[in-house]
DNA sequence: ATCGTAATTGAACACTGTTCAATTAAGGGA
DNA sequence: TCCCTTAATTGAACAGTGTTCAATTACGAT
């Protein structure tokens, strides 16, 4: 039954990437089993990991799909708007879009860690890099005056609050109560964020470059 | 070797979570089994499911357990500060800091979800309300003027905003590079935060009470 | 002392990720 | 055309997981 020329190596590849995907997205990377990707590709279990290490691999893999949609609809937003605070409201509303519209691929994306080891996925690593690139430039075109510790600390303090309100808004786990105004909690953390940017008080000998 | 003596039906309870709350600590709740958990107390596996129905309801309980240490610190850092601006940024360092003191008990806490059904845990909520109910002071504090719809943002927005910092402290994973400046960032977060605090643009008409 | 009740056991079950010898197909050389 | 090397694919195994349940054991009341 082995069938070597129906795809190519890197066919299969993208083939069991692609049927990953589609799974976490529809049952969450929890409840998907390396067995469930290879029948619906038609394939066995083995070989999957002819192809990958990992089942893990593989949803890393998925991850990098994420992010990278991820990046094309932040740019996507940001390109709407003309004015740097409302790029950088536009971008936080795109990541919280994305979020809620596929909160699997969000879940895998922050819960499935690398292991303490080294072996960091370029292509990830890559993208990260990029997302907050878009941050800073506009953080600095809202100010051109602000340091560039501060611009760094801004940049920082601005994805972790927008990416706290995602996470929190997927998990009526912890806040229980489902909560319908995660739109105006963004509006009202980077408005707040951006109407007194930069601070002087903050800001200043913290990085450690030791 | 059944010791029905030895402990009563609640010591054992206790036992259990006692001993889960120990390991999830030190290896984190991925790496911890059903039969670790009942051979550290001497058990037998069997005996964990005639008190618990579940491993996740095992696992639920050390979710409070979390909580009530999170609540207990929160309120010894709030009394040391005297002004309620100086209370909200000692409260979220109290936040980051049993994060970093205790990664594997924060993973737990938001990433073990209770499933889509209601069976949301009393004692969990309650936490959860009573800390909420400790930033809506102080918030309210800081300018009294603020109108309740304002208010319940900005709690949720403050408390989003550190969370997120924790949880991107925690993960290596996405954000790569090793981050020694979280406490900078929190400051920084809260402190733009509340130098525009209230903000008569933000917090008008979102509460659906539908 | 005996009995009934209930906690405890340990052996099973179905399922997971992962491995690997054996099988099968593809391509090249005679 | 046939064979022979190479490599992808298989499927049956393995160890380990959460979970169940009849059988066993110990306790408290009679």
């Amino acid at each position: 039954m082995a069938r070597r020329s129906d795809h190519t190596k890197e066919e299969l590849r993208n083939l069991i990437v692609d049927e990953a995907t589609t799974l976490v997205d529809e049952f969450g990377a929890t409840n998907i089993t390396a067995r469930d990707i290879a029948a619906r590709i038609g394939y066995t279990v083995g070989t999957l990991y002819t192809h990958f290490d990992d089942l893990s691999a593989i949803l890393l893999h998925v991850n990098v799909r994420t992010l990278d949609r991820l990046k094309t609809e932040i740019q996507i937003a940001t390109a709407a708007a003309s004015d740097p605070a409302d790029r950088l409201l536009a971008m936080g509303h795109a990541y919280l879009g994305l979020a809620e519209a596929h909160p699997h691929w969000f879940a895998l994306l922050f819960n499935h860690g690398v292991q303490p080891g080294q072996p960091v996925p370029a292509r990830l690593q890559e993208v990260v890099d990029c997302l907050f690139d878009l941050l800073r430039t506009e953080l600095a075109a809202v100010d051109p005056n602000a340091t560039a510790d501060q611009l760094e600390l801004g940049v920082r303090a601005l994805w972790c609050g927008v990416h706290g309100i995602c996470v929190l808004s997927l998990s009526d786990r912890v806040v229980t109560q489902r909560w319908r105004a995660d739109r105006f909690v963004l509006t009202t953390l980077v408005t707040h964020f951006l109407a007194s940017w930069p601070l002087a008080a903050v800001g200043g000998g913290w990085s450690d470059s030791a």
